[in-house]
DNA sequence: GCTGGGTATGAAAATAATTTTCTATAATTA
DNA sequence: TAATTATAGAAAATTATTTTCATACCCAGC
């Protein structure tokens, strides 16, 4: 099932009851509703239009319309589901490698996609340009979502972005209360609810910061927390370990901010980035066992001669460029 | 292609000046127009409001509405970034977001794709069950790379398998000299070619540890070193930044192979799993800012009541076992 | 049982979006 | 050249959506 609709029936205990009539009315027939107007659902369900917009807007939607296209384009990934496998799959035990393959394989492709679709672009853009903005970015993330932290660190640092990302709770509050307005902070956190990476966002509002969450889809408190809340696809009830594909649908959004973030301030960035590559080639030290070489030379067909070693090297520094 | 966008091609020769103008902005870039007025797109085409609603009519939709959200659903079926399936693009200065967004997912996309029909399943297999078997595992990487060998690592802990991922190359030796027969060290590199990955791995393998690489693919130093060499998909000469896309596509082998030695293991390792996660929970300290709760409540509308809160609390535990 | 503060909700006003109608202009043909 | 038709915009009309505001409601505390 779509993120969205996921989200809905995660959300139905806590609605009140017109929500709650609306959200029963999507859920029973989503198909039907991007093609009605507001009116039409707002009477179906014996509630105002305004009710409509409300509920629109609690799900992080701009208003009807916005609401209305992203779930035409989810319910039309549902559909697709099987050829390509554009539903997401749980991983049970016991499998064949084979079935764990194909399983893995459509989750991530199925969470990149519905994350790419959930996408609010003005709201994104509003993270890159606070991001571009900011003296100081300070990212927030316990376990697993801290490895999402990690890798935006990397990546900002490479920019000369001056940003720490603790993974220690204490050093992540030290840090919240030194920032000030016109700094960033950005949490990450798969269900929202992780309470030191809340504590630490709540601490860096008070500071002035500009507070931007990234979460899974649907009503958390991180989201309710934040400036600006980005979110990943949600997977289904019974889907044990989809932190799996949370993480990776979290690292796709931490690519397109950063990748937006350089095209935004291209002139100044793109020259950081070249020079720290370079630098980390130039200033690294050679092999410390030097028969390293020599083996993997023997080993490695490419390797053959010192010659063409160097090539290679040479080649190899210009086209991964940006790789280690 | 979609239907609409294809028959939109076909019929592009035939159509008014006018009406030619939007076809062309349409077929540019369908994803953006799902989330125009109509206004905007008559602006951005030079042609009346008036205008696009005909064209919407000729195309026997009810209306612009009516066909922005056909289209929504049609560009979600068959991904329209990358619509031949398989293909990278490359990430250039100044684009809009959209066209960032679009890129950033076809090349995720096509990268676990590619990673997946590059797989040697025999190899995968083996480097399973040497994990499976090992008494302690090592991970080495260096900077990108370092954040797909601690994600390993936190995979690896909750289950209980002893294992290390320094990130100084100095420990990296250092537990690589203390491995021994029947262990298993594991290195990630993008390019293969990183020193200090490769002298540990070189390390390990001389203390009689079982080796396994996972870089792009092709012929590369770390790749001829190990006993086991996995690969993800390399990128198109030119890419800049490719260290984005072959991490998502490293981390999608990560879940593989975990996700094969808790199968592989089942009854060893789920308990294990499952434990770490409840007491992740349990043992988890109070929020230090007492307020921050209220006043995410007061601002999230789902959380209304202490009563409603407990309950989603509760819920949230039992949905998000696995997750941060 | 009343009071006060918050929540939920709809009515109506305001705004925005879309469609229709009407008209003008340019192109085409008899 | 005049008649005809296709094209397309301006403006009006309509419809859809959002916002504002007022009210009713519920529940805790007195």
């Amino acid at each position: 099932m779509s993120p969205i609709l996921h989200a809905l029936k995660h959300d139905l205990a806590t609605l009140s009851p017109g929500e709650r009539k609306l959200a029963e009315r999507i859920l029973a027939s989503p198909g039907e509703i991007v093609h009605m107007g507001i009116t039409e659902l707002a009477e179906q369900c014996q509630v105002s239009p305004a009710a409509v917009t409300r509920f629109c807007k609690l799900l992080h939607f701009k208003g009807f319309p916005d609401f209305k296209v992203k779930l035409a384009a989810e319910i039309a990934h549902g559909d697709a589901a099987g050829a390509d496998g554009s539903s997401y799959q749980d991983i049970v035990a016991g499998n064949p490698l084979a079935v764990i393959v194909e399983a893995m394989q459509a989750n991530h492709l199925a969470s990149i996609r519905d994350t790419t679709s959930l996408l609010d672009l003005e709201r994104m853009q509003a993270a890159i340009d606070a991001l571009c903005r900011a003296r100081r970015v300070d990212l927030y993330g316990m376990a697993t979502s801290s490895i999402v932290a990690q890798d935006f660190y990397q990546k900002l640092v490479r920019i000369g972005v001056s940003c720490t990302a603790f993974s220690d709770s204490h050093m992540q509050i030290t840090s919240a209360s030194s920032l000030a307005a016109g700094d960033v902070a950005l949490a990450v956190s798969y269900s929202g609810e992780t309470p030191e990476t809340a504590d630490a966002l709540e601490c860096a509002r008070r500071s002035g910061a500009t507070t931007i969450s990234l979460t899974a889809y649907g009503n958390n408190t991180l989201a309710a927390l934040a400036d600006i809340s980005l979110f990943s696809s949600s997977l289904e009830q019974g889907m044990r370990r989809g932190d799996m594909a949370s993480r990776i649908a979290q690292l796709h959004i931490i690519d397109i901010l950063f990748t937006g973030m350089v095209s935004t301030r291209f002139t100044d960035f793109i020259p950081k980035l070249e020079q720290s590559y370079r630098n980390v080639q130039q200033y690294r030290h050679k092999s410390a066992l030097p028969e390293v070489e020599a083996s993997a030379q023997a080993r490695a067909k490419n390797q053959r001669n010192p010659l063409a070693n160097e090539q290679k090297e040479d080649h190899e520094y210009e086209r991964s460029d940006f790789s280690q």
